[in-house]
RNA sequence: GCCCGGAUGGCGGAAUCGGCAGACGCGUCGGACUCAAAAUCCGAUUCCCUCGCGGGAGUGAGGGUUCGACCCCCUCUCCGGGCACCA
């Protein structure tokens, strides 16, 4: 290493003085508007920072230091997301507990954040983990309870044997589980679910109206999967049932050859013909042993059985074969669908395997066809009044018809799933609410002044387990935070039981109807006094993340999950920066919590999130992605020690477009580590003395005016749309040329110091103070341009001959085009490209480009 | 399979209302300083022909629109991401 400046001393000696003078301390209520700039809070992981975490965070630190310079009250705040499944397989391999795993965790990542000197407001620090923040997680869910939104279901679920617990759709890619790539299996267990679908429309159309990258809209509507269909009825021959379709091409409904059920299908007990019995119930067995993967896989080819019954197609009355077939999904519409195999991928294969009529209603195609039409078309073969209409019209005239026979009408189906809300597990928040026996549900229910009514619902939740009926009783807000008990054994049971159920001192409890107290099982009741059994599956860890951004705006609130007044000033973020990995989960969970939270007037703002970015991934030396096999993880710890935390967020925002996928180069940083030693040299004396170029009153020349007004537009302009990289490659260009001067005025450097602030402000801090200025760079006004300085009176138009470069000529700016056209003619190297030749056309753009064009 | 996004020097990347391709940085080469090295500073650096002046080619491939295309349109290749029997 060369002569540096000193980063390690005056990095150190800057953060202390933030600290100390509570810099970035943002008050609540101020004259100023208020930026409230949000990053994806942390998993605290065992491995500590990575490098990618700077990468997001560096990034809202600037917007967040830009805006503040510009005169705004900023929020910019950090917390944890600290509940999780490492903590607790960490604790099972080393018996230490997570609470305390997760503890360390948290001050490794704390001090690690604080190293890179982000303007955060720690008086803020929130964590999910903390009693006074997941009692309000838990309040929020039994808002949800109270308002029916959270219910319990027997469900298959997705298990993991390797796991042990159950895992959500969205956990599941592939029929493998999304952490550890273990198999998973279908299991039948009682769940609590929150009924995300009930807001599947808003969550849906509240897309429209918000500033977010295109791929992740995309995403969640993809993920919500709305579709328009219409549901049609099929009675079954020689019986009373009916089987319901759900389809979108009801203008193929003539094409239809034979109905399709899924195996798990109800009516499949009720209309398989004896005959069949055997075969259809083997069926349905090899269906449950499958796995999604299994049965979503295209490549092994269609399987099904017929069930002897056969459907009446509702508009002509022919009679068609019903079959199983697990191509069918019980989960989506209503489990069965009509199978038009001349137009429907799915259905012709399978019509072709087990030999069934293959019937063309859009045309025009002749004869049978090498493969479905599954496109729109104009209708055949489908008789009087919609042969020869389009798609669209026969749509109409078919829904009609059915309507007019009132077997058939319009519906809306989703993709979107209720949300699995409950996992086996030790490490989350404890689910409030504790069971007891239908009586005594009947007898506090009626009691009239028990606080065990304030989250009771309309209709109760209840289940049933060999015959007896257990009833779901809300905790009381008296009764938050339920603190997770402490256990020493954090093994899930094989059964599928939490480890809280192994707490038996913890779950048998006594409830007292009047006053709301629990206690320990006595075994003595009466007098209002309840046994009652304390739920022991806890929440998902997207539980903690659902609400943290509205946590922050009064975290230490005991009265409320937020505080109304801190909510009416802050309202939501106005930046929200993170990965692009959660797209569809936290995205999705966030914005349906936030919607509830406004419905029952906790938030005042619809949406939680309404511009959201994200930041790219930063990928190893080698192009991989950073991993610890690959041996190519850059520790942000190592980079610091060498090179600077200022080096290091500068060097992140230049590698590349924010948003890119970029690879690391060690050798790179030293590009940045060369510029923050030239600035400091620059500004400074070997002694670390104030340098004597600067004069306090000097005429900089117009040619640096020029390049000093038009670099702070472009600084402004690259920060407001998040181009970074362009921002300080515009930094260096400036210091190129103002180092090319033998001499500068005070109020130049000055400026240059402001505007790389926001982007390195240990050094711009440092050279600030030592520049003899008073208090901190982060208190003075963001610099403005004078639009003046930046317009030249000089310009540079290129010369093009059939537009080949040939020349250029410099001219005085807004030269009338007749004059320009002249010089240009004349020009000692145009000439020879015009002469003997006709001028067929002359284009000029003003004060940028001429064009000859010749024969 | 379907839907997005991308492809620019040796490398990361600039430049898109259609108007000088390669800003800035890394690396490399040459020079200064030095006993020497490091550090620092100065210069060169898309490729080909040329001592030079200059000329030719060039933004993944091929075609098109245009006075003019990295930019717009069509076809294709490769890379990245998402969805994946959702009827």
């Amino acid at each position: 290493m060369g002569r540096c400046y000193p980063f390690k001393e005056i990095e150190a000696k800057w953060q202390k003085i933030w600290k100390e003078l509570g810099t970035f301390r943002a008050p609540d209520g101020d004259n100023r508007p208020k930026y409230y700039v949000l990053d994806m809070f942390p998993y605290p992981s065992g491995a500590g920072l990575h490098i990618g975490h700077p990468e997001g965070y560096t990034a809202s630190d600037i917007l967040a230091r830009y805006r503040r310079a510009c005169g705004y009250n900023v929020l910019h705040p950090m917390g944890w997301d600290a509940f999780g499944l490492p903590a607790e397989q960490h604790a099972l391999q080393t018996g230490i507990s997570p609470k305390a795993n997760t503890g360390q965790n948290v001050e490794r990542f704390r001090s690690q954040i604080q190293r890179m000197g982000f303007a955060i407001d720690w008086e803020r620090e929130i964590s999910t983990i903390d009693e006074n923040y997941y009692r309000w997680t838990q309040w929020i869910f039994l808002q949800l309870f109270k308002h029916g939104l959270a219910f319990v279901d027997e469900r298959p679920v997705w298990w993991c044997p390797e796991l042990k617990a159950v895992l959500a759709n969205e956990e599941v890619i592939n029929g493998r589980s999304e952490r550890g790539n273990h198999p998973v299996e279908r299991r039948q267990l009682r769940q609590w679910v929150l009924r995300i679908t009930a807001y599947a429309d808003r969550l849906l159309e509240g897309l429209e109206r918000l500033d977010w990258p295109d791929s992740t809209k995309r995403q969640q509507r993809a993920w919500i999967g709305r579709s328009e269909g219409v549901e049609i009825e099929f009675a079954v021959e020689d019986s009373v049932e009916k089987v319901t379709v759900y389809t979108t091409r009801a203008d193929t409904l003539m094409g239809v050859t034979y109905l399709v059920l899924a195996p798990e299908h109800p009516l499949v007990e009720k209309i398989t013909l004896p005959a069949y019995a055997e075969a259809v119930a083997n069926y349905r067995h090899e269906t449950a042993k499958k796995g999604d993967l299994e049965r979503t896989d295209l490549a092994k080819g269609k399987t099904g059985v017929p069930i002897g019954a056969r459907g009446i197609h509702p508009l002509t009355g022919e009679k068609i074969s019903i079959w199983l077939a697990d191509y069918v999904l019980p989960t989506y519409g209503t489990g069965a669908v009509m199978a038009v195999p001349a137009h429907d991928g799915r259905d012709y294969e399978f019509a072709q395997k087990f030999h069934l009529p293959i019937r063309m209603v859009i045309g025009p195609q002749k004869g049978s066809p090498e493969l479905p039409f599954c496109d729109a078309g104009v209708l055949c073969n489908s008789g009087a009044g919609l042969d020869g209409l389009d798609s669209k019209a026969a749509k109409d005239v078919i829904v009609k018809r059915l309507e007019g026979k009132n077997l058939g009408r319009m519906a809306v189906k989703y993709k979107l799933r209720d949300w699995l809300f409950s996992r086996q597990r030790y490490w989350g928040e404890p689910i409030p609410i504790v069971w007891v026996s239908k009586e005594d549900y009947g007898a506090i229910s009626q009691m009239e002044n028990s606080p065990f009514r304030e989250f009771l619902p309309e209709e109760p939740i209840f289940f049933e387990e060999s015959g007896l009926r257990s009833y779901a009783i809300p905790l009381p807000s008296s009764q938050l935070p339920l603190v997770l008990p402490v256990v020493d054994d954090y093994r899930p049971s094989d059964s599928g039981e939490s480890p809280l159920s192994r707490a038996k001192g913890w779950v048998n409890v006594e409830i007292h109807g009047p006053t709301g107290e629990i206690r320990p099982a006595t075994g003595q009741t009466g007098c209002g006094w309840f046994p009652a059994r304390r739920e022991t599956n806890t929440m998902p860890q997207w539980a903690g993340s659902c609400w943290y951004h509205l946590r922050y705006l009064s975290p230490r609130c005991t009265a409320a999950a937020v505080d109304p007044t801190a909510e009416a000033y802050w309202r939501c973020p106005d930046f929200y920066i993170g990965g692009a990995e959660h797209a569809v989960l936290h995205l999705l969970y966030a914005r349906f919590w936030h919607q509830f939270l406004y419905d029952i007037g906790t938030v005042t703002t619809a949406e939680p999130y309404p511009k959201l970015f994200h930041q790219g991934i930063i990928l190893g030396e080698d192009g991989s992605k950073m991993s610890k096999s690959r041996g190519n993880v850059v520790n942000p710890d190592r980079v610091i020690d060498d090179h600077g935390a200022d080096a290091l967020r500068l060097y992140e925002m230049f590698l590349g477009p924010l948003e890119a996928m970029k690879p690391w180069d060690s050798q790179g940083i030293i590009g940045i580590t060369r510029f923050l030693q030239r600035v400091w040299r620059w500004f400074l004396e070997e002694s670390g003395a104030r340098s004597p170029r600067f004069r306090a009153e000097f005429e900089e020349s117009a040619a640096i005016q020029h390049i000093l007004h038009s670099s702070i537009k472009k600084v402004r302009e690259d920060i407001e749309n998040l181009r970074f990289n362009t921002a300080i490659s515009q930094l260096m260009v400036l210091l190129n040329h103002l180092q090319e001067q033998p001499a500068a005025g005070t109020g130049t450097g000055l400026i240059f110091l402001q505007l790389l602030a926001p982007f390195a402000p240990h050094i711009a801090e440092e050279i600030w103070q030592r520049m003899d200025q008073e208090g901190s760079i982060m208190e003075r006004p963001f610099p403005n341009y004078d639009e003046e300085k930046i317009s030249t009176e000089v310009v540079t138009v290129v010369v093009q001959v059939n537009g080949r470069l040939r020349g250029e000529l410099r001219i005085a700016s807004d030269t009338e085009r007749e004059k320009v056209l002249r010089l240009a003619r004349a020009d000692r190297r145009i000439e020879p490209h015009l002469s003997e030749r006709e001028i067929v056309k002359e284009i000029y753009v003003p004060n940028r480009l001429v064009n000859f064009v010749v024969h």
